[in-house]
RNA sequence: GGGCGAGUGGCGGAAUGGUAUACGCACAACACUUAAAAUGUUGCGGGCUUUGCCCAUGAGGGUUCGACUCCCUCCUCGCCCACCA
């Protein structure tokens, strides 16, 4: 008979559909597994093979763990929610509801036709209000502690899709979405307090096992720094300014503020150059985000004439200039100027001719490497007239600091201003409170009433959910308000509180509100009394393996994490942390290793392969184009090779003069090997290895005379039963079996049978191979000596010189050194 | 500018201190076939004076009996962040 893909993989579907072989057990025996992999957004361009790898990846990894013995919780759902539908949605005029659900039902069948193991019982969608009924009331949480609040704001605003974006959503000033150029708006936003819990999400790091690189780019992205809040008298007001230097404080020439900081306007009448600095003001104003960007490289700066600053340490007088390249929003809006130690002050005192002033000296202590480099190179003194010296170092021109290292002088100027309350400690974050609202149709609407009374009022809690109202028209306003704004009948509603005249919150949540929880709903998805049961969340949490792409990992995960801790904190959740190991997937490219676009006309369809080569070929080859991690380009031809490997396992298995013998002993030895090396790498995620180790075992067994029993022919299958389910099910059922083969045990492997008993040894002479012997595996370096040095190929080679060392390493080498 | 990572045949890659190029693709020859596809067999880094030897893992240096693997310098590419004081 012929492996018929299509034929075999129907059949097998639709029974463990029927024997509900993959829904998990709430308060099973076994010990629980959890593994998650980041729901898809059900867009209109159906799954993308990329899905389908990492999804396959996991499933693999699901499946053998329950073979293994695990109660195994591997769930799928829809992050539904977003722009992408309702800009379809406005294209086409069909609802968002109707566009979501014809995508949802092409989602489902397309994940289905790859015969991935998921518990379809535990189905998830955030548009359904039963769902987001909980998202809205964990947002209620936030309110009630204070942590969701309101602002005005500048906001990005994108005037192409007519929606506010959060910085995140933002790229080199354009719409990450359109890519058009955003503006600034100001606008009251709702925000959450996400900055409150940034030390926590720092230090919880070591909690968890994921990759270094994600935990790096997560503790960049919040942006922790220590250093000093220090005040400048100007005048009879205070400028504080923040540092991570205060050990240069002596060095300072000159403060530079932002030109929209509050002082500028304090000091309009004391300034001489009044028109000079208002001119630079308002240019500055004009120029967009990006500009100011682009001008990284040249700073500029107007000074502001007769206005100065006292250095609170020497009282000296400092003068003031205003320049854009200082952020408002951060650090007060203002820094100090040490052009001797910072790179960037260097810059700019050498622009505009601002002292220098040398108040560090490279230490004794020599703490860097870059440093000692320097040193060796022996010009510190060139060094530090040619550029910046920016290490820390030992203080000079300092006053009564002189002499210390920057280390003790951060730490004991700090202190003296603490004293004199001129300063304080301080630490600064990159990380900003999270914008979450969207004047947008297609999200959950926030559970917010505004009264005139009683100002702003909670949805109660038995009232949840605010229900999405089905409207006819959701093309967003040209005012940036919620096309909510428009329907009288669902803004206008009576006070929670007092009963008297209100009106609803039109904003609308973002599309990450409904994935910061949704793994929680999975452990408990039709409960309406809570958001989930707290004993099962005690027994399937916290996600015990977590698989998603890497341009999540400062928004979802960093999100996901935040929301996750505050759940915590209300006793909502039982741990801190809510995914213990965090895997990231490599994109898979197109051909011609770009990005896969519609544009690009370069995509590949999941289903035209699979109906072409059946869904096991297209998961094994997934699987094996590359190391899981790194991004690959597709190529229908590799594909090939793996739907010939299936094909030769088919036939190998068809011809009955190859099983059901005494198994060879060669094979057994390798069989043993591949169980060991494909249980190791499926764990360690090394796919690709994984799939070649198997395939050298199919070659063996393919070549001479060798055959396997029965039983040696059962192992081979379970083993690739997780990779290719279908083709590995159907042949089990052919050897004899009525279970299946899922509900089999993984296969163990014996050390003894791996272990070979004769091996090559490795002669080498000088590092060089020179010869192979044939030995026994334990033979002593005295024997393999006497071996190796009685050969007259190596005698040839020794050609009498004088042995200096002999390494041996045992059951592999013998090195003679001459 | 900062952080992280990578560089191995024509291509995807394997080997993380001990036989470099496993496995797969592509290619070539042969077999089967009227023919093609499929399948099978063989070959496939470069060079040479070819039972064998020399060279080669981005470049150069170092550590080691031994380096794709560890260390230093440089080059190239990718991703993320970026005037954060």
């Amino acid at each position: 008979m012929d492996y018929n893909p299509q034929e075999i993989e129907k059949k097998w579907q639709e029974r463990w559909e029927k024997l509900g072989l993959y829904q998990a057990t709430d308060f099973d025996k076994k010990p629980k597994q959890y593994i998650l992999v980041e729901f898809p957004y059900p867009s209109g361009d159906g799954l993308h093979v990329g899905h389908a790898r990492s999804y396959s990846a996991l499933d693999t990894i699901a499946r053998k763990r329950r073979m293994q013995g695990y109660d195994v919780l591997f769930p799928i759902g829809y992050d539904a929610f977003g722009l992408p539908t309702e800009n379809y949605a406005i294209k086409t005029g069909i609802h968002p509801i109707e566009v979501t659900k014809k995508n949802t039902v092409i989602f489902r069948e397309q994940l289905k036709s790859l015969g991935l193991s998921f518990d379809w019982s535990r189905e998830i969608n955030t548009t359904d209000p039963s769902y987001y009924k909980w998202t809205q009331w964990i947002f209620l949480q936030f309110f009630k502690k204070g942590l969701a609040y309101q602002q005005e704001m500048p906001i990005n605003w994108c005037p192409s899709c007519k929606i506010g974006l959060a910085n995140e959503e933002v790229v080199n000033g354009k719409c990450e979405r359109c890519g058009a150029q955003t503006e600034k708006r100001n606008k009251k936003q709702w925000l959450l307090k996400i900055t409150a819990y940034a030390d926590r999400l720092i230090d919880d790091l070591k909690l968890v096992d994921f990759p270094e690189r994600i935990k790096n780019q997560q503790i960049n992205w919040i942006g922790k720094s220590e250093g000093t809040n220090i005040k400048f008298k100007i005048g009879n007001n205070d400028l504080e300014v923040f540092t991570t230097r205060i050990d240069t404080i002596f060095g300072v020439t000159a403060l530079v503020l932002a030109p929209e900081h509050e002082l500028v306007q304090t000091q309009k009448l004391n300034i001489k150059n009044w028109d000079e600095v208002e001119d630079y003001i308002n240019k500055s104003k004009q120029k967009s985000e990006i500009e100011r960007m682009d001008f990284a490289k040249e700073k500029t700066g107007v000074e502001l004439k007769g206005v100065y600053a006292i250095n609170p340490l020497n009282d000296e007088k400092i003068p003031i200039w205003i320049g854009d390249y200082v952020i408002a929003t951060y650090g007060g809006g203002a820094v100090m100027v040490v052009p001797a130690h910072d790179e960037r002050d260097y810059e700019f005192a050498k622009k505009y001719g601002i002292e220098i002033r040398e108040v560090i000296r490279p230490g004794e202590k020599v703490p860097t490497l870059r440093q000692q480099s320097e040193v060796r190179d022996s010009d510190i003194r060139q060094e530090r007239i040619v550029g910046a010296y920016i290490e820390y170092g030992k203080l000079v021109n300092s006053g009564e600091f002189n002499g210390l290292d920057s280390e003790k002088a951060i730490k004991k100027i700090t202190k003296w201003l603490e004293k004199k309350k001129l300063g304080k400690k301080q630490i600064n974050y990159h990380l900003r409170d999270w914008v979450f609202t969207r004047q947008h149709y297609w999200g959950e609407p926030i559970p917010i009433v505004h009264c005139e009374k009683c100002g702003v009022v909670p949805v109660n809690e038995k009232d949840l959910p605010v229900e999405l109202p089905y409207v006819e028209k959701y093309e967003p306003t040209e005012t940036g308000e919620s096309p909510l704004s428009m329907i009288n009948e669902w803004v206008n509603v009576k006070c929670p509180k007092c009963g008297g005249r209100a009106k609803r919150e039109t904003d609308t949540m973002p599309n990450w509100a409904g994935s910061n929880w949704y793994f929680l709903r999975y452990c408990d998805p039709n409960n309406d009394k809570e958001l989930a049961d707290m004993k099962k969340l005690k027994y399937w949490m916290p996600v015990d393996l977590y698989n998603g792409g890497m341009e999540h990992v400062t928004l979802h995960l960093l999100y996901s994490r935040f929301v996750y801790k505050f759940l915590y904190d209300i006793g909502v959740v039982p741990e801190p942390e809510p995914y213990k190991r965090r895997c990231a997937h490599g994109m898979v490219l197109a051909s011609d290793g770009q990005k896969m676009s519609k544009s690009r006309g370069n995509v590949i369809n999941p289903d035209e392969i699979i109906k072409k080569y059946g869904a096991d070929t297209v998961r094994l080859y997934e699987m094996f184009m590359g190391p899981y991690e790194d991004a690959i380009a597709w190529s229908t031809e590799s594909l090939e090779g793996c739907a010939r490997f299936l094909r030769k396992i088919w036939n190998i298995y068809d011809n009955t003069e190859k099983i059901d013998k005494e198994t060879t002993k060669e094979l057994i030895q390798k069989l043993h090997y591949t169980v060991k090396k494909v249980s190791d790498d499926i764990d360690n995620m090394k796919f690709n290895t994984v799939i070649s180790s198997m395939m050298e075992f199919i070659n063996t067994w393919n070549e001479k005379n060798n055959v396997l029993s029965r039983k040696d022919a059962e192992y081979f299958l379970k083993i690739l039963a997780p990779l290719a389910p279908h083709i590995t099910e159907e042949l089990w059922e052919t050897l004899g079996n009525k279970k299946s083969i899922f509900e089999t045990e993984w296969p163990k492997y014996d050390e003894k049978l791996i272990k070979k008993d004769k091996i090559d040894l490795i002669v080498q002479i000088n590092g060089k191979v020179r010869d192979k012997i044939n030995v026994n595996v334990d033979i002593s370096e005295k024997e393999a000596k006497e071996l190796v040095l009685s050969s007259d190929k190596i005698k040839s080679w020794l050609n009498n010189q004088e042995l200096k060392k002999i390494i041996f390493v045992k059951g592999k080498l013998i090195n003679i050194v001459i």
